[in-house]
DNA sequence: ATAATTTATTTTGATGTTCAAATTAATGCT
DNA sequence: AGCATTAATTTGAACATCAAAATAAATTAT
């Protein structure tokens, strides 16, 4: 619990720093959801983006209102069925993702470094462990 | 990231079930904090709790309001120095510590069951490096 | 075809969290 | 005694969050 707090804790120092210091995490990972469902086929609609962070509908509709705001991500109505909103990232937003994908490799990195590899081999194998025991939960 | 936001939501789910489930994870945070600078001798002092927790005096206070109207803590002025508010639990609060220990311990173990006793000694030292690690940023 | 139902999203209203700044109270220093 | 410092609380504002009501579009049933 110490190291994921302490984890947390850098996520967000820094993204108080650097170019999208007005992005909370909340709101990164509004975009994080966002960028990946663009990417790998997954949904992009709204309430599915919502489900995939575990919030509510209501309070996906707000946040991606004030980044719509800020410039990161854009609503379109499906043109099939105009009930469906469909999220996009901007420029801006993609960029600020890519900037967040950096601070968790490069964090992930500089624990590697001092990891010797076969130990390296284990955490990882634990880890997966850990995420099939957490999720059968 | 995956395991650590699965580890919180089960942390959540498990509080909202049983005796205490009207406390959120802030409050019993608050009351593991005060238990655990009781029994370790650690400062109880109203400011370094909230210093532990990385949150304001001000967040503290109200928490702290809360939770002695839920009756779990109890302030009392420092003898010695009037300005100083102690923050102690009641045996509710104290009952509420234990089962929340009793979660993490009981977490801990059907992990370390899923693993074999090698590979937990490497996780543990590879928790212990990364807590190294994160505690220098 | 149109009325009723279902589905996707947004709006609303209420509650809770959090902080920084102003305030209050007690202590220490000169 | 008067001033500065320290500890805690209160206040006011900004967000976050949800459930329920409202809106809008599509589907189903009559």
């Amino acid at each position: 619990m110490k190291v994921f707090n302490e984890i947390l804790r850098i996520e967000e120092e820094s993204l108080k720093k650097g170019e999208f210091h007005n992005l909370s995490v909340r709101e990164m990972h509004v975009i994080e959801a966002v960028c990946t469902a663009n990417h790998t086929a997954g949904s992009n609609r709204s309430s599915d983006v919502a489900h995939a962070l575990r919030i509510s509908a209501g309070t996906l509709t707000t946040t991606v209102k004030l980044l719509e705001k800020k410039g990161c991500l854009i609503r379109k109505k499906d043109t099939a069925d105009k009930r469906i909103v469909r999220l996009y990232a901007t420029q801006k937003g993609q960029r600020a993702d890519r900037a967040h994908q950096k601070f968790h490799r490069e964090m992930v990195l500089s624990v590697l470094k001092a990891l010797p590899s076969e130990e390296t081999d284990v955490l990882i194998k634990a880890l997966k462990k850990l995420e099939a025991f957490f999720e059968r939960l």
